[in-house]
DNA sequence: GAAGTAAGTGTCGTTTTGGAACTATGGCAA
DNA sequence: TTGCCATAGTTCCAAAACGACACTTACTTC
């Protein structure tokens, strides 16, 4: 893995996926349009660990897709919120999840 | 990683992810979309080890995105051809070269 | 019969990941 | 004012994945 080498790459896509080109990135993601913002909601969502949650969330506010926002002040508390750049990755989760509707049939249900 | 544990998640964006959730798994459907469809020309084009690109192409041929077409016999050479199914990513495949035509500009050429 | 091509495998050392415990800071409660 | 809980990480270790590159197999061509 190169993650940094693509981003200079000269297709689009593979510099797109320098920043959002890994599984649990586009969770974070999708559970940030689903109105989530802090580490243990992330973390209870997605089932990643907390090390790799941290790294994550470190990359994409270096990538400026996400804001980390105190919310408190005292005990330093975090939100990370979507920047414009970030909302704009809407339609890319959209098309993945109206494939993975379309593509991927659950077999049995795993929690509803 | 868990990439198996994603194909029965509730989430549809989590099932996609569990077949292309990953950087290089992308980038050989990128080449595919382009009209690639062998061993040394995705590795030629992506950068990417012999090693995960056989990996990858396994997984995509297990999950219906690509199917695996004898061309020779004799020698046993294969082309990798999208399926319907794969071919219904490239709007997914579109909405992401958008996202990094816009957000991901380059700063200096790489090769083109 | 030597070299080249295509599609992988094998090996080996380095990174990344997963899992779980640990830290820091403050709130609340007894 | 000691003790427990919550949040947001960090540290440690073992296991898995990765990167680099040589090696293999089965032809073809020179």
């Amino acid at each position: 893995m190169k993650w940094s080498d693509l981003s200079e790459n000269w297709c689009p896509v593979a510099r797109t996926l320098s920043v959002v080109g890994d599984r649990w990135t586009m969770l974070i993601l999708r559970d940030c349009f689903l109105g989530m913002s802090r580490f243990e909601q992330f973390i209870a969502s997605s089932g990643m660990t907390r090390h790799i949650l941290a790294d994550r969330l470190k990359r994409l506010v270096e990538a400026g897709v996400l804001e980390r926002r105190a919310y408190t002040t005292t005990p330093k508390r975090f939100d990370y919120v979507l920047t414009e750049k970030g909302k704009e990755l809407a339609p890319a989760l959209l098309t993945l999840r109206d494939w993975g509707k379309k593509h991927m049939p659950v077999r049995r249900a795993t929690s509803a």
